[in-house]
DNA sequence: TGCATATTTCTACAATCCTAAAAGTGTCGA
DNA sequence: TCGACACTTTTAGGATTGTAGAAATATGCA
């Protein structure tokens, strides 16, 4: 994932609203929510809905397509998967060993394996 | 960590000027790194690096102590690490095979073992 | 076509970002 | 201890961007 599009998908997931339209579509899995539903579940109003779901979007974390009257969005769980694999490897500049904490979270790639020989735990 | 910090957290890392900066305090270790040498290195004014760090400090990211004149700023690994986590767990919805993609980067938490048997991919 | 539903655009207001200048804050030598 | 210096923070300003609700537009079915 480019810094530009991970830019983009953090100013997204900052906002308390299009958070929660992500974890409701993320609930609703690949085949995704009608944006009036979205709307209801998440006690927002239409056009507010409208709006930040084109910031997600924009940010290339949802998708959407017709079917009948509604129009569905769905996650791209690609972008997610893309996302965290930002956080974890370039914003974490190669210190994963550092960021990822290795207690309940067991990261197997090798790169992470290179780094995990300290067993180094974060500090609080 | 909490959905408040978390927020907090995506918007301080949405700022281009921060997220650099928050990549050189990750190279720079638990030692550290002066707020000039940041400016110096960031190729921001220190004014606006001040700025910048305290969004950082408020989000939960960064940490400070005094060192004779300067004042030395730190990633809270923890804090990092919590992210990380809260994207992969609390926003994934419990959808966590569907987030993190099982090809390269493999993580072997239990609860994620017991989604992984379908092996699904995302879709693009 | 005409109505009901679904979504987008418009508008006003608030928040963020950056530069430059001034004000703290702590350290060191006389 | 006091003043000078180094380093960092605060303040003020103006431009840009984000937000929510009101109004307008588009879509599909009878």
């Amino acid at each position: 994932m480019q810094e530009r599009q991970a830019l983009a998908a953090f100013a997204a997931l900052s906002q308390e609203t299009r958070l929660r339209i992500l974890r409701l579509l993320v609930v609703a899995g690949p085949e995704g929510l009608a944006a009036g539903l979205i709307a209801d579940q998440a006690g927002v109003s239409a056009s507010n809905v409208s709006f930040h779901i084109k910031e997600l979007e924009r940010a290339g974390l949802v998708a959407s397509r017709r079917e009948s009257r509604s129009i569905l969005y769905s996650v791209d769980f690609g972008a997610l998967n893309g996302l965290v694999r930002f956080l974890m490897e370039d914003c974490c500049a190669g210190q994963i060993g550092l960021c990822v904490d290795a207690e309940e979270t067991v990261v197997c790639d090798t790169r992470m394996i290179d780094q995990q020989g300290g067993g180094q735990t974060a500090e609080r």
